[in-house]
Parts: C-alpha cells; structure tokens; sequence
DNA sequence: CGGTATCCTTTCGGATACTG
DNA sequence: CAGTATCCGAAAGGATACCG
C-alpha cells in the first residue's frame, strides 16, 4: 500500500482528531446544521478545528456546505453528502468489530457515546 | 464519542502510519513472519517503528509474538491473531467504500497496492 | 537477528485574539 | 455569525548509531 493509496488516504483523514465525531453530529439528524450548531455540540472543539475538519470533509465530498449570505448575520450550514452517508456503515463496521472484541470500557455502548448510538 | 471509547481508540491506531500495513503484510501469507522479513518488505520503515508498531498491535491482541531464543541468531516471529484476522472485513469496508467513490487513483485497484489486492 | 537509544525535524492541535 | 491569524507546546515520526 502506497502514501497516494485512495484506501491510505481515507484511513488517515478519517482518524484525525474530530473527523468522526462531526461526521456522527452531522448523521445524527440528517439535515443542515450551522455551524455554530456543531460547535456548541462539541464543547471542546475550537473554531479553528472545527473550520479546518469541515474544509476537509467538502474537498473530499463528504459534506456540503451552503452559504445564504443574504441573511445578516451569515449564516452556513453543512450536512453529509451521499457519498458521506454511506460511509456509515463502515464505522458501524469498525464499531461492530470493537463491541465484538473489545468491550472493556462500561461507557461504551452507552448513550454517552456518539458511535455506539450508531 | 469520548476520548475513551473504544471505537475511538480503535480508529486512532488503525490509523496511524504503517499499521495496516502491517496488518496486510500479516494476512498476506497468513502464517508466522519474522521480523526482518516483514521489514524487508517495507523498504522504508524504520526498525523503530516497525518494533514499536509491533507491540502496540500485540498489546491490543491484533497480533501475536513468538520468540525461540534458543535459536542463534534469535528468531522472532508475528502473526494475525483470531482478532486480528476479523479486523480484515473492516478494511475491506474501508475499500469498498473508496473502490465505489473515489477511485480517481490508477494506481489503485492495482497489484501494486496491498489494500487493493485484498 | 531483533531490536533500543538518541537526536532531530515535522506535523498536529490547542489558546487566544481578531475580522468581514 | 462564521470563521481566520498568530503563536506555542506536544507528539509523531525519521536518521543514525549501537547492543545483547
């Protein structure tokens, strides 16, 4: 497997910090979301992250963004695109494997966490 | 999704530099490899990484260690472990997904690549 | 052979302040 | 509101040399 592998390459920026969470908060209602709606989901994320993940995630084709800048103040929204939705199922599959051998953490398969509301 | 979460924790390995690598080098073959052999076929990690991603892997139970150091020069051998053979299914939805909307690299879906000859 | 140890560069991500 | 700019510390990873 090569650095310009499509596969090295969807593995790696899904992992980075937030990629995942944003998508789940995205899926999580499956509709537009400002961003300020995102961020006030996710307390800890700073403005700086979250502008840079969602940046990523539209250069792939994972979210879409739409701007009304007729409005005042601005207002942006984002929501998971097709090929976004049906990355889904493959976190489920990471997740499915993980409840399959690595249930040592009680908070997992919890409400408290994001994927495994999945 | 929390820091603590083991769906989280699991994608934050699988994601780091060389691991599934790793793993596919394993699977291919799928019997016991040493070290310098799993080396050898990736010509540029570093020993330190290829060691360091090695106990990480072992330390999860995605791979198992056996040393003979009866054997002069000391052998040392890997291989997938049951848990590690079923994270296969995991990367091959990894692929799916990308073969089914992403394949703008030739170089993909090729023999050079590990992951595309899954 | 199968690693460690050391050092160094690069990348990542957080804090804070600011702007159209 | 929806970001960007700047700065900084931490962490990841590579190069090289060495060891039992």
């Amino acid at each position: 497997m090569r650095n310009d592998c499509t596969v090295y390459k969807t593995m790696d920026y899904l992992s980075k910090k937030w990629t995942v969470m944003i998508i789940l908060e995205l899926y999580k209602g499956s509709r537009w979301k400002r961003f300020s709606e995102i961020k006030r989901s996710m307390e800890e994320i700073t403005p700086k992250m979250l502008s840079e993940r969602l940046r990523n995630l539209e250069a792939e084709g994972i979210v879409e963004r739409k701007a009304d800048s007729e409005e005042s103040p601005t207002m942006v929204c984002y929501r998971l695109t097709e090929m976004g939705l049906d990355l889904i199922p493959v976190i489920k599959g990471v997740k499915s494997w993980a409840l399959r051998w690595k249930v040592d953490n009680p908070a997992c398969a919890s409400q408290d966490c994001l994927v495994c509301v999945l």
